[in-house]
DNA sequence: CTTAGCACTCGGCCCAGCGGAGTGCCAAGC
DNA sequence: GCTTGGCACTCCGCTGGGCCGAGTGCTAAG
């Protein structure tokens, strides 16, 4: 297998890609020999037939010059791009973006997907936490009505889910404190799905004990737990897209928009990178979405102080800037994780 | 002043305006004298250049056809269109979209703009109430933390709204109960704006009692208050516009998504009608805004059991189907009203 | 007032020709 | 043996001409 590239090929691969990000054409010969690579265009073009035979480049036809494959993208991200830390100055003007203090989770979060497409001038994605793995905290019933009540549960990651629950009888405040009390007591340092397990089991196990209020405080948190809305996908700067040179093959943009509106697609590729360390990047066909031909994305998880919540990035033309995209999605990750670590509790 | 339109212009006029609304082409003589018009082209032609003159038409270039102008399509609103209800059918289309029960208020609204666009082939947007305005219900704290209190409050609208406060000191649970009863108490039938100013007036008025417990009270419930988010849009279904005729001018285009992008624009516009009874339909130049050139908007109002709560629509190029879009989402806004009416009591 | 006829306009389409960018290959040079 | 200059070839994109068709405005007859 021809997988050993020569050095000097290496660099020349590197040179068009680098060279196809900035211009969107295709790279011919003698560009190269007037920029970086010194060597005549004959050899160029020696190496160029050759990253072809290997599957790293194409031509759109004869005689225009050569286009990077997805293969050259993943080569390029894995092997030639070396990602530095992300400057100063941008952080500080990423920072900046998050003036405003005291911002909720969800705030936080739509912020974070509005900076980070204004800054990359791509679209930006920010996963939702999913509920149903975070750990529990907290859990409080408001009675509004003789048949309503309000469920408030907290996540130890600061997330507040709320949910009207129609009561077939009357609770009386009370018999909710009780209820309240038991659950927090019961539930605590357990992620949600656990919980709802739990909850599962013991209905079926206290079953014989006949009590009335155990009873019916199981069927209340099994409503107040059930179908937490999970699988929140925030999109901003879509319009970004707009400016990119490949716009005007409408038909190809018409299938980007359309799987935007999929916010299933969309949740199923962060959550792809959820248990891995640090940045990802996804190139085209990797999505295994066929309506993402094209695409890549720069992904990264945020935490809070315990563990994973989510994931956010950008997304775009396979033909992106990952050398300053990278850093930028990596930094953003830490300062949210930062942020949510510091300001809940 | 010649507003004063023959009965045959009045009809020619129709006939343009509504083959324009199907084909997106400007509409030739003969076209028309093919289909309804029972009169030579070159009568009806002779119409044409009058209304013209009359400001209703214009051609593109010489030998093109007319298409209607934004003054043409106020009129055929104003005064040609007679929209009848929707009819069963559709109605039970739109409202099986609503069948899973007991949807949150936010879920609920979501829905409604994702099915509105569905069903109308065009971008739907439904404006969250503004809580400011909308009746307070009942305020519950909840401990957290030390430092940490979680203020839920809840309209009489069923809407939801909970707020993380780092509070400087720290509250016991009885103060924390004291502090609810007293505000549900005194702010009850109050809107939150009124709430607000309440808790202002009653600091001022109150410093002099040196009562801790109410000045602690105050400023809790001052926090709890403060900023409440306000002035979201939802826009479900953009990539309906993108199969759109009109969608090859891509600057066109270009302009409203971007335009989309600016909540605060749509939200203007929803605003503008929030006084107003039935459908309003704003075209072209008066949604005042040379972003949206060339759109129109339909929205309607939706209120819950105490009055207007927020308006709905679609948006879309000018050249819209008034006649099915306008009982769509007439339709849709009574309907989601009848929800909120029974769903929250 | 309506209508048939006619000259005119203008966009869209097809086609041919051309220039430029780029390739592949070959043979000469280091 | 790798590098390089040269050369023929390919093919896109642009331009300009010619043609067609749709549509108009005008005029004159019914």
């Amino acid at each position: 297998m021809a997988e050993s590239i020569s050095e000097r090929s290496r660099q020349i691969l590197e040179a068009i890609i680098e060279e196809h990000i900035v211009t969107a054409q295709p790279v011919g010969s003698r560009t190269l020999t007037r920029s970086t690579i010194s060597l005549s265009p004959a050899s160029v073009r020696n190496v160029m037939a050759e990253l072809e035979e290997l599957g790293y480049l194409r031509s759109p036809h004869t005689s225009a010059g050569r286009v990077p494959t997805e293969k050259a993208y993943r080569y390029y991200v894995d092997a030639l791009l070396r990602v530095s830390s992300l400057d100063r100055a941008s952080q500080d003007r990423i920072e900046q973006q998050y003036q405003r203090r005291g911002l909720q989770m969800a705030e936080l979060l739509r912020e974070a997907s509005r900076t980070l497409a204004s800054v990359a001038h791509y679209t930006g994605l920010v996963m939702v936490p999913r509920l149903q793995s975070t750990m529990f905290r907290r859990i409080e019933f408001v009675k509004l009505s003789s048949r309503q009540v309000l469920a408030v549960f907290i996540t130890q990651s600061g997330m507040i889910q709320n949910r009207l629950i129609e009561t077939g009888e009357e609770f009386s405040p009370a018999e909710l404190e009780q209820i309240t009390n038991y659950l927090n007591h019961t539930m605590s340092g357990l992620s949600i799905r656990e919980a709802k397990a739990r909850i599962l089991a013991d209905m079926v196990q206290e079953k014989v004990l006949y009590d009335r209020l155990l009873q019916r405080a199981f069927r209340l948190s099994e409503e107040a737990l059930a179908e937490v809305g999970d699988g929140e996908v925030i999109i901003e700067g879509t319009s970004h897209l707009l400016d990119q040179p490949e716009f005007c093959d409408l038909e190809r943009m018409k299938r980007i928009f359309r799987a935007f509106e999929q916010k299933s697609l969309l949740l199923g590729l962060l959550d792809r990178g959820l248990q891995a360390k640090g940045v990802q990047v996804i190139i085209g066909s990797e999505t295994e979405y066929p309506e993402l031909a094209g695409c890549s994305l720069i992904t990264a998880n945020y935490s809070g102080r315990r563990g994973t919540l989510g994931a956010l990035g950008v997304i775009g033309p396979s033909r992106m800037p990952y050398s300053t995209l990278i850093p930028i999605v990596d930094y953003t990750a830490s300062l949210i994780s930062r942020m949510l670590d510091t300001e809940t509790e």
